[in-house]
DNA sequence: AATTTCTGACCGACTGATCGGTCATATATT
DNA sequence: AATATATGACCGATCAGTCGGTCAGAAATT
């Protein structure tokens, strides 16, 4: 117990200074000697709690997904409210709490690149293929809810609208860290008004001109 | 000219054959040699053409860029129609010809990693900026004309639905790319109309309950 | 038009630095 | 004192980039 304590805590020590290396060097910059300096410990005490410097990376990344997950029903369940209401509280939840560690964005970047190049493809690739499953079904719940109460027109596709609304705010997010005089917040509640008035509206035939 | 014709091709020839090494090994994947091979020549001769490994990948990014722009480009300006018709077309033919190369949608995320890991972030990072901004300009002025002919709200905010919608296109090849059974022209096409019903329709006041 | 000289594109064996991972030793804990 | 944990010097595989040499074909010379 006692041991099992201080395991624990020492594995993830090492993982949030692994975290903040691979950050900002990148996986292939990151040298296992930074990350023990980081943490504050010897290089071979890396190897006590992580057999290679890709499991460590791996661990990192589950480490990651789970922060964001837990972030993400916590801000689902505490919602009130309107199903309108609900989405744009969500959408303020989350780019608020991922543009708070926004440096950790390249991070995301990373796994990308992890999941594009082959010697850790498999691993990732499936991984964030759940992600993404799992947080579009989060917010497509969230939608058909609105379907079902008559707030939301009975047309729409809540699969969809929640795939391109999942990226949209990723890609945003993105853009933001690519662009330090780009407000995320502001652009993605404006968007959303005009995307909530469109899941509310009786749909317009649009005559071809 | 003569010489200057031969030394062209055996540029792009590099740069093609470089492309294709780097989209599925990754950069820190790829070994010169591995590209010299495919391009059929030897390893010593890319050295007469690019002085480094980094500048090489980034003659492949710019030629990329090149690339993409040219066909975003023709597909703009070959549409007509109203804005909304203008619009679901534009979207057609992006997730089409994105769509058609999502082999090379690997390379992207080489970039973004490569714009987010230290050595080469300056390079990357200014050239991604920028193209999102083009992009995004874009799609903000076709938007605008909507609002302009009266066919959109003018409460509508464009600068702020290009970026989400610009962003949304993004993510969303992102996620077919990590998943084989998702359909990102039929999703996108789905969550388009729902958006233009949102740039079309007079904007809902929700009550709060 | 035959011969010699010159050029620079092309090549791949080699090198030197780098870095993930190991292990013999040291230190702490029981 | 036995066991568990921590350490960093060391090893060896790896690979970007170098460099001396080759040779096809252009230019000059006969």
């Amino acid at each position: 117990m006692e041991a099992k304590n201080r395991k624990k805590s020492k594995t993830s020590l090492i993982i949030e200074a692994a975290a903040r290396v691979f950050a900002n060097k990148g996986y292939n910059g990151t040298l296992i000697a930074d990350i023990a300096k980081k943490a504050g410990i010897g290089k071979g005490t890396i190897y006590e709690y992580f057999p290679s410097k890709q499991d460590l990376f791996f661990a990192v990344f589950k480490w990651f997904v789970r922060m964001t997950e837990t972030e993400a029903k916590v801000s689902v369940s505490a919602l009130g409210g309107s199903a309108s209401e609900r989405l744009m509280a969500l959408n303020d939840a989350l780019l608020r709490s991922w543009f708070e560690m926004l440096e950790m964005y390249s991070l995301v970047m990373e796994f990308w690149s992890a999941a594009a190049s082959s010697s850790m493809r498999e691993r990732f690739k499936g991984a964030f293929k759940e992600g993404y499953r799992d947080f579009r079904r989060i917010v497509a719940t969230l939608i058909r809810v609105g379907i079902e109460t008559g707030e939301f027109q009975p047309e729409v596709d809540a699969e969809s609208v929640a795939a391109a609304l999942v990226g949209a705010w990723d890609a945003l997010l993105l853009q933001a860290w690519f662009d330090e005089g780009f407000d995320p917040l502001t652009t993605s509640r404006k968007f959303m008004t005009v995307l909530i008035n469109g899941l509310v509206s009786k749909p317009q035939v649009v005559s071809s001109s």
